[in-house]
DNA sequence: CTTCACTTGGG
DNA sequence: CCAAGTGAA
C-alpha cells in the first residue's frame, strides 16, 4: 500500500496493548515508520500515594506491551521495534520526541475527561507549529462523543433509551478487531539513543504494593487469562450472580479496560455474539459495557459534572460538615461505622483496590444517605483507592447512588444496609472473609451484631465497642434526617413539577 | 466488455 | 456489515 507519511509516533496512553488498537493501527497504515512511546507523566504522579497498585499494573503493563512490539515487529522482518518509555511532563516528553525522531505525525487515541482533552488540545497547537498533525481516534469505548443521540439530535441523558439507540447502531462492523498485525512491518526499529529500559517503581518514586498477591494478572496477556475464564465459566450467569460479594460472579476485567490492557470491542464482540445466541447472562454484561459508554458520552457533554451536581437543584443541599462528618468520614473509609456489609466493602477496597459493584452501590448510598456526608468526599476516596478508576463511570456512579446524576436512584430511596446484607450477603459469607473477629456470629445475627443478644455476642467472643464498632448511626433516624436534608430539592422539583403543568394547560388552552 | 469471487478500507 | 476496487475467466 502507498503510505503517505514517513514517520510516526502513537503515544500511547490508556491503551496498553498492541493488538486491535486504532491509533497504532491508523500510524502503521499511513506511515513506513513508525514509533510508539509512553510517559510517566510527573504530574499525574505527584498527585499518588506512595504505594499505588496502579501506577506498578501500568509499569507490568508496559513491560509486556514492549515485548509485544518488539515480537510483532520481529515477526514482521523489524528488529529492535518496541516501547520507548519517558519520565517527565506528559507533553514536552511527547513533543521532544517528536523533534528527535522527526516525526511527521502523532497518533493517540481519545481521552474525553475534561483535563486530557485540554492538555492534548495544546499539544496539538504545540505541533502544529512544527508542522506535524495530531491524529485522534476512538479507541476506549464502543461508541463514543456523538455517536448515539436521541431522535432529536441532543445527547441522551436516560440510559435505556441510550441502550436501545446503542444496540440498535450495534453491527460486527463496529466490533471488528483493528488489524494491526497487517501493517507490523513498518514498526520501526527504536534507534540505540532511545532504547532505555523501563524505570523501576523506585525511580518513578513508588514502593511495591500487594498488586502481585492479588488475582488480578496484568497486560494483555493478564486480560487474556481473565476473559477466557470469564467466558467459559461465568458470562452465561452473570445475570444472575453478578449481585452477590461472596460468589466469583463478575469478569474482573474492569482495571484492564481502564488502562486498555484489553479491547473494549473484543469484549463486545464476545458478549453481543453470546446475547444472540440467547445468554441473558451476556446481555446484562454487555449492558454494563454500555453503561460504561453512556457515563463517558454524559462527561464528554457535560464536563461540569466534575466539580457539581448535574441536577442543579442538588447545589442547595447541606452536607454535613465539621468535626462530627470528618469522624463519620474516617470511620466509613477505614471500615469501622459498625455496619459489616459496609465495612467488608471498605475493607476489600483497602486491601485491594478492587470493590465489588453491589457493595460500590452499598457503601456509596451509606455516606451519603446514613452518614449524610457529600457524595464528593466517597467520591474521593474511591478516586484514591479503585485500581479501575475512571473519571467518567466513578462520577457517574456516584451521582447515582446521591441521586444527583442523571438517570439516578431516586434521592428518596435509601438503602437499608441491613436488608441489603441480609439479601446479599446472606450467609454473611463475604462479611466474614473481611471481619474474622464477627466469624462466629450465626448468619442471622452478623448482619446486624447490636440487635444480638448479649448472651450470643458472648458465645460469639465478641464485645461491642472493643472486637468490632458499635454503628456510628443509627438508620431509621438517619433516613429521617435525609428525607429531611433533601426537602430542598422536593421543593425545587415540586416547584419544576407545577410550572411544566401550567405551561401545558397553557398550551393546550391555544389549542 | 461483463460478471463473479475475493480483498480492502471504513470505525 | 457494506461499498468500492481488482483481477481472472
Amino acid at each position: 500500500m502507498n503510505k503517505d507519511l514517513d514517520t510516526a509516533l502513537v503515544w500511547f496512553r490508556r491503551d496498553l496493548r498492541a493488538d486491535d488498537q486504532a491509533a497504532l493501527y491508523h500510524a502503521l497504515r499511513h506511515a513506513r515508520r513508525v514509533w510508539c512511546a509512553f510517559v510517566f507523566d510527573t504530574e499525574l504522579l505527584a498527585g499518588l500515594p506512595r504505594q499505588d497498585r496502579r501506577v506498578e499494573f501500568i509499569r507490568d503493563s508496559l513491560i509486556a506491551l514492549d515485548a509485544q512490539l518488539r515480537a510483532l515487529g520481529a515477526s514482521h522482518g523489524s528488529e529492535h521495534a518496541g516501547l520507548i518509555v519517558r519520565h517527565g511532563h506528559g507533553a514536552e516528553e511527547i513533543v521532544r520526541l517528536v523533534r528527535q525522531l522527526h516525526v511527521q505525525a502523532v497518533y493517540l487515541n481519545h481521552d474525553d475527561a475534561p483535563e486530557a482533552l485540554a492538555r492534548d488540545a495544546r499539544v496539538r497547537g504545540e505541533l502544529a507549529e512544527h508542522g506535524v498533525a495530531l491524529h485522534g481516534s476512538k479507541d476506549h469505548v464502543v461508541f463514543e462523543r456523538n455517536e448515539v443521540l436521541s431522535g432529536a439530535g441532543t445527547p441522551y441523558s436516560v440510559f435505556t433509551p441510550y441502550f436501545n439507540a446503542w444496540l440498535k447502531k450495534l453491527d460486527d462492523f463496529y466490533l471488528s478487531a483493528y488489524p494491526v498485525s497487517r501493517h507490523a512491518a513498518s514498526l520501526a526499529p527504536v534507534p540505540e539513543e532511545f532504547r532505555q529500559p523501563i524505570p523501576s517503581l523506585e525511580a518513578l518514586g513508588f514502593e511495591t504494593t500487594n498488586l502481585h498477591q492479588l488475582k488480578l494478572p496484568t497486560g494483555a496477556a493478564g486480560a487474556q487469562a481473565l476473559l477466557e475464564e470469564f467466558l467459559a465459566e461465568r458470562i452465561d450467569r452473570y445475570d444472575v450472580t453478578r449481585d452477590f460479594p461472596a460468589v466469583k460472579g463478575p469478569s474482573y476485567l474492569g482495571t484492564h479496560l481502564r488502562f486498555g490492557t484489553v479491547s473494549v470491542r473484543q469484549l463486545a464482540r464476545e458478549a453481543w455474539r453470546r446475547t444472540q445466541a440467547g445468554s441473558s447472562g451476556a446481555r446484562v454484561w454487555l449492558s454494563e459495557l454500555a453503561w460504561r459508554d453512556f457515563f463517558q458520552q454524559i462527561l464528554f457533554h457535560h464536563p461540569r459534572i466534575v466539580e457539581h451536581p448535574y441536577r442543579r437543584e442538588f447545589e442547595a443541599v447541606k452536607w454535613e460538615k465539621g468535626k462530627h462528618a470528618d469522624a463519620l468520614f474516617a470511620a466509613w473509609s477505614e471500615g469501622r461505622t459498625g455496619y459489616p456489609l459496609v465495612d467488608a466493602a471498605m475493607l476489600q477496597l483497602l486491601q485491594s483496590g478492587y470493590m465489588h459493584n453491589r457493595l460500590r452501590m452499598v457503601s456509596a448510598s451509606f455516606l451519603v444517605k446514613d452518614l449524610g456526608l457529600d457524595y464528593k468526599r466517597g467520591e474521593r476516596w474511591f478516586a484514591l483507592k479503585l485500581n479501575d478508576y475512571e473519571l467518567a463511570s466513578n462520577n457517574g456512579n456516584w451521582q447515582w447512588a446521591a441521586g444527583t446524576g442523571c438517570d439516578p436512584q431516586p434521592w428518596f430511596r435509601i438503602f437499608h444496609p441491613v436488608t441489603q446484607s441480609k439479601k446479599f450477603d446472606p450467609q454473611g459469607r463475604f462479611i466474614r472473609r473481611y471481619l474474622p473477629q464477627l466469624a462466629k456470629l450465626p448468619d442471622d445475627l452478623i448482619h446486624a451484631p447490636w440487635l444480638a443478644k448479649p448472651v450470643d455476642l458472648e458465645a460469639a467472643g465478641i464485645e461491642l465497642g472493643v472486637d468490632y464498632p458499635h454503628p456510628v448511626v443509627d438508620h431509621e433516624e438517619a433516613r429521617q434526617k435525609t428525607l429531611a436534608r433533601f426537602g430542598v430539592v422536593r421543593e425545587a422539583q415540586a416547584a419544576k413539577a407545577v410550572a411544566k403543568a401550567e405551561k401545558k394547560k397553557r398550551t393546550a388552552g391555544v389549542d
